[in-house]
DNA sequence: GTGAAAGCGCTAACAC
DNA sequence: GTGTTAGCGCTTTCAC
């Protein structure tokens, strides 16, 4: 910058201020310095202004897993707002452990990123501490709580399986069964589908449970096992997710089992594929770019300062019915 | 780092090499100085120790979409290695233009990654003379090429779709049809594919292109649209990814017709689901994770300054043959 | 094994 | 509108 400043005839401070303030710097000045910086291919050092500026424009991300396309798809449009505003994503898979998610926050921490998103409501004392004391904006997405770190955007899962259920019974569906992942939030949203089913209709909700993530796979599996159970005709199943949802369609297919006469399927998430099965998936749908977005903007209220942001954003979720029950 | 120093009675470069090289302190100061840590909550600041000593142990990986699940696996697989051994990522959706990704470039450089990951082969001018400029570790992905910026690490998809129309030949197939999504290296396989097949037998092979990305709806459109212009029975379908191949499928069994007798389907990427669908997905399998490794380790050998490592890891494919062709 | 000094490349505060 | 000065919080080098 300096060097710059040479080529150009001024000082490198007014190098830096071409760069981050160009209408406090001459028109005649601009145009020599950005000359300077074409001839040379400068790159400012974005670290040496972190370090000076205390800010990093680096917001740090951390999900349980980049391949689940529920996560990806709210990062996706999280991070196209942020990075329109000037903000990169430092990215870090957690999985569902707590301790993996303290590491993760400590290390990026340690980046002194503006601000922070998390997944979950979930955490352990020494992040919440460590989060606490780095005083930054942080975003916890996919649920909602009473007693967020700072903002929150999400719905209800508890809802969701509620809803579910409300909705299997008001569809006369006189038998229910669950198929469900190794996920927290999954096994609230069957245990609130099963508790509510159960209340309602005095019929026992039968449960097929993975400790793995869902799959196609896992769902015909799942499906599969229920039947061996003798799970009667005219059940309804409420998947943790579309894929199990489409595994269950296909091998109720196979069975040549008609879906939903014989088996009908609630899947969750309203993934891409979901309207286009045969039939197509009756799901719980969330607006995974509405929650990316609100997340993006929460916080950049929050470097707004805006005090009377909302801290809690439930963005709900919507049951769409298709054919498959 | 000063505060803790004074607090373990040191001064504050003892306090840093006791967090970087823990080994040439002595293990009583050692003792102290982790106390004091410990009570202060102190979070060490990299981004002056990356200004100080010039690495940042960032990693710059920019891949045209997270929500792709051929993307977002193989990011998964290089940012685990990269993660253990004490790198973090920065991500940045590049979408499928040059242009975009320059700007990407530019930008993630001004943070001084210690490496950078780009996908594809193909970059602008400015892009390359950046990266040179820049005197980083490079690694290139999802393709091969004669020509690597510094190491790539990916396969021929020329040659994936010569290898496909060999295998639709030997097949027994007589004639062929190209479901492709706007995708570069798409467009290759499918090119490929459509020469080899035409030489072969002399058939001149269909093809249904769409400007988006792979669903399971616009496969499903594919077939539809081939079908319409009098596909004849007993084609096979080359598929640009699995998405479509799925979509190709649920449309097939949708109007009654027998996969593989009426319509023989091949996918691309031997996708999770691709097992378990009915029948299972014919498909070319990419191993992601091998490759997300490879790459990582590829970048890791260059720090280690390893001047015998090969520059071009081709990590081929492999036709996974099921049931559907 | 430990410390003092210098400096990484910027921004902030203040002069002029 | 532009320059001067003083750091930001570390690592590096060299001395002891």
């Amino acid at each position: 910058m300096a060097e710059i400043g040479r080529l150009a005839g001024v000082s490198q401070v007014t190098v830096s201020r071409a760069l981050s303030t160009p209408d406090k710097v001459s028109p005649e000045t601009l145009e020599r310095i950005r000359n300077a910086i074409e001839r040379t291919g400068y790159v400012p050092n974005a670290v040496a202004g972190a370090l000076a500026s205390s800010k990093s424009r680096l917001i740090a991300a951390l999900v349980p897993s980049v391949t689940n396309i529920v996560y990806a798809s709210v990062l996706h449009a999280f991070s196209e707002i942020m990075w329109d505003r000037g903000y990169q994503i430092m990215l870090s898979e957690t999985g569902l452990e707590l301790d993996r998610e303290e590491k993760a926050i400590a290390t990026h921490l340690s980046r002194r990123p503006d601000a922070m998103l998390l997944t979950g409501v979930r955490h352990s004392a020494g992040s919440r501490r460590m989060l606490h004391n780095a005083g930054i904006p942080v975003v916890e997405i996919w649920d909602v709580t009473d007693t967020p770190i700072d903002c929150c955007v999400g719905f209800s899962h508890k809802e969701a399986g509620r809803v579910a259920a409300d909705f299997a019974v008001g569809a006369g569906y006189a038998h229910a069964a669950t198929i469900t992942a190794g996920d927290e939030r999954a096994i609230c949203r069957r245990d609130a589908f099963a508790h509510r089913y159960e209340r309602l209709t005095g019929t026992k909700v039968q449960a097929a449970d993975f400790a793995a993530h869902a799959t196609l796979g896992l769902g015909r599996e799942g499906l599969a096992q229920l039947l061996d159970r003798n799970l009667p005709r005219g059940s309804v199943i409420f998947c943790s997710s579309d894929q199990f949802a489409q595994g269950a369609l296909v091998e109720a297919t196979a069975r040549g089992l008609c879906v939903p006469q014989d088996i009908a399927i609630i899947g969750f998430g309203d993934q891409e594929f979901a309207a286009s099965t045969v039939p197509a998936l009756t799901t719980v749908r969330i607006d995974r770019q509405i929650l990316g977005q609100t997340a993006a903007n929460a916080l950049l209220a929050r470097f707004a300062a805006s005090p009377e942001t909302a801290m809690v954003h439930d963005i709900g979720f919507e049951i769409v019915r298709r054919q498959s029950a």
